[in-house]
DNA sequence: TATGAATGAGACTTCATTCAT
DNA sequence: GATGAATGAAGTCTCATTCAT
């Protein structure tokens, strides 16, 4: 923990197609690293040497570490909340519990399948700097929230603090297997992932009988 | 991650009773210490501080820094074993199922109660050394194959994938909401453990009818 | 010090005028920056920026930053030779001592209020490059060699080691006088302008006593 | 001019004969080198290396390379405040003003020979921090008052303000001349040190005629 | 020709580890 | 055996200089 409060979070954003690339390349190095060794243990050499740029690329961008992790949690928290808004609409509140459940498991699984490096980039959020821990917080509740918004259309008199209370402890879980299926080979990905669904089914239609 | 394989993990195991205090007491700062800031933020002058000694004193016990996340590890890893052994007892099979889930998630809650730095120790174990993962996956599996006995003696019939996957998903989703219980207050806690035993009640029931 | 040899002191001297407008600029720019924060603190950017160009505008006209504090003195010394030859005329050694004192006090405090720099460039000189220390060197030498042989005008019967001594000292007290006289308000100013005529006058005056 | 403000001066205080001593191997060092080729040109390293210790050494004593050039400034503070307190004395005023004079400009050419960085030092003081300008221009309106206080002892008629400006003007004055002294070899300091005297009290015996 | 993005050497500083006391 | 001062490798970040556009 170098840091914990953080000013100028970025130095520049990136306008021009060229620039764009490379901010998002060295994103997407940062990932990989952060999530193989570690946010502390990644040098920001490495992680220029692996976006193939100079250290002196890299801050020309972020004005020290601790930003390349701050915008990298942000550009999977703005992607995850594109996917939860697809998921929350008025349509899918016309489904059966069953089947959405199962989409929406199915989405997620497709985002941490695409972004491996995702969950543990975000395991390690409390640890790097208090204000990241923060955004994580943040976002977490406002998820919590927007579930339990959902929650409370399918059954409309359980109170709030329960609602949150499932919403949580579904995306908790759903997370929690998530990475459990990312361990290993494929088949084991699906075995896990259909688990789920039974999972999440089973513990939910004690709320929602219908 | 300084070093990936690591030799000659402790220096001497101190036999008596004032090295051994000592050496406790220097786990104990280290699990608090990598739990507040993770493994590569804490200097060992601080463990060593904090647990009233010198750096000098520390290097008595262990060869380097990571030698004593590697016993921190291990008291854990053996605590667990102890905890898990009087889990699967001959009497425990003869439980019905919701009395035993029961039974196990308040175990565990109160060892994860009493060790707070527990779960935040684990989560980087991958990120340390390659050898602390290999230790906390072979733990992992050791488990996941006790409680798989386990249900297997409950439902013969099911193979032992199977029993294996319900083992694996059960531990991941009892571990994942012991964290999220233990982010706040103790009445949410509670709340929680509520939560965890209905969701693993309904999950297993599925499979384990009577 | 990056470097303390240095060839090719300017890439083109410019004649065109545009160019010989910005090559100004720069060495404007420059002169203040230095004096600001001192040869190593400022930045070519800086430079560049505060002169109106881009850094490559800079290198365009100067092979490396050293080159610029080069030509920033050498500007100087052009302009103090112009100087103290308009002091050393025939007509000027017609003059009482007094008056002679009074008018080259005034001729540097002029050239001192027009450019506030060139002090405290001059005092970075030793530190910035020993060729540049040689440049300083040599000029000072020279001046003190056209003063001494002034005072050997007034009083033939002097010999030369002690003109020199004479020359040497005068401007040295002329030059820390003028420092301090820059460093406050314009009555200040004037008041040490007045003690520095009156103290070179009472000094010399034992030496050259008509 | 790295940093502006300044806390911390001092990570602590050495009162062990060996680290004192270290401490002020480590001074000495910085002030050759400061004086050699100024403040930002000098590394961390190549004090420590002179001083015979380590980066690591260094930093034990200061919190970084600014509390260097802060403590060395306030050591040769403190000895200039103790030359001026043996200066200006209830006998000192009994003297003729000659022999005051001649003394003074003795003792600080005994010290200024004995301190050869010394002013070199003293003059990057208004580039390196404004802490230190500010220290530096304290100490020097602190000794003015004190020769203001003397000379008003000469003559009570003067207005303080004529005495500060006499005050200013001497020292500036004979600070000048003693760098110019310490450039070449000691015959040549002998001889300026001589036209020091005769300057001063041929300038100065204008207000003090007896 | 002018611009300013890119490079990478090198500075400052920390901290794991050793070892004299 | 215990202490904590000393060492120096390594990490973060800056900035002089180059060069593609």
């Amino acid at each position: 923990m170098t840091e914990v409060t953080h000013q100028e979070p970025l130095r520049r954003l990136p306008k021009q197609a060229r620039s764009r690339e490379r901010f998002n390349r060295i994103l997407d190095a940062a990932a990989e690293l952060f999530a193989e060794v570690g946010y502390e243990s990644v040098t920001t050499d490495e992680i220029a040497a692996r976006a193939n740029t100079s250290v002196g690329g890299l801050y020309r961008f972020f004005p020290d570490k601790l930003a390349v992790f701050h915008a990298l949690v942000e550009r999977y928290l703005s992607q995850l909340r594109e996917l939860f808004a697809t998921l929350y609409t008025e349509e899918a509140t016309q489904l059966p519990l069953d089947a959405y459940i199962s989409q929406a498991v199915d989405s997620f699984d497709r985002f941490a399948s695409a972004n491996p490096a995702f969950r543990t980039v975000f395991v390690q959020s409390r640890l790097v700097s208090t204000e990241i821990l923060a955004m994580d917080t943040a976002f977490n509740k406002e998820i919590a929230q927007q579930l339990s918004a959902f929650f409370a259309a399918y059954h409309p008199s359980l109170d709030q603090s329960q609602t949150e209370l499932l919403a949580m402890v579904s995306v908790e879980v759903a997370s929690a297997l998530e990475i459990l299926s990312l361990s290993r080979d494929r088949n084991f990905q699906q075995r896990v992932l259909t688990e789920t669904k039974k999972l999440l089914i089973a513990y939910l239609r004690q709320y929602f009988p219908d």
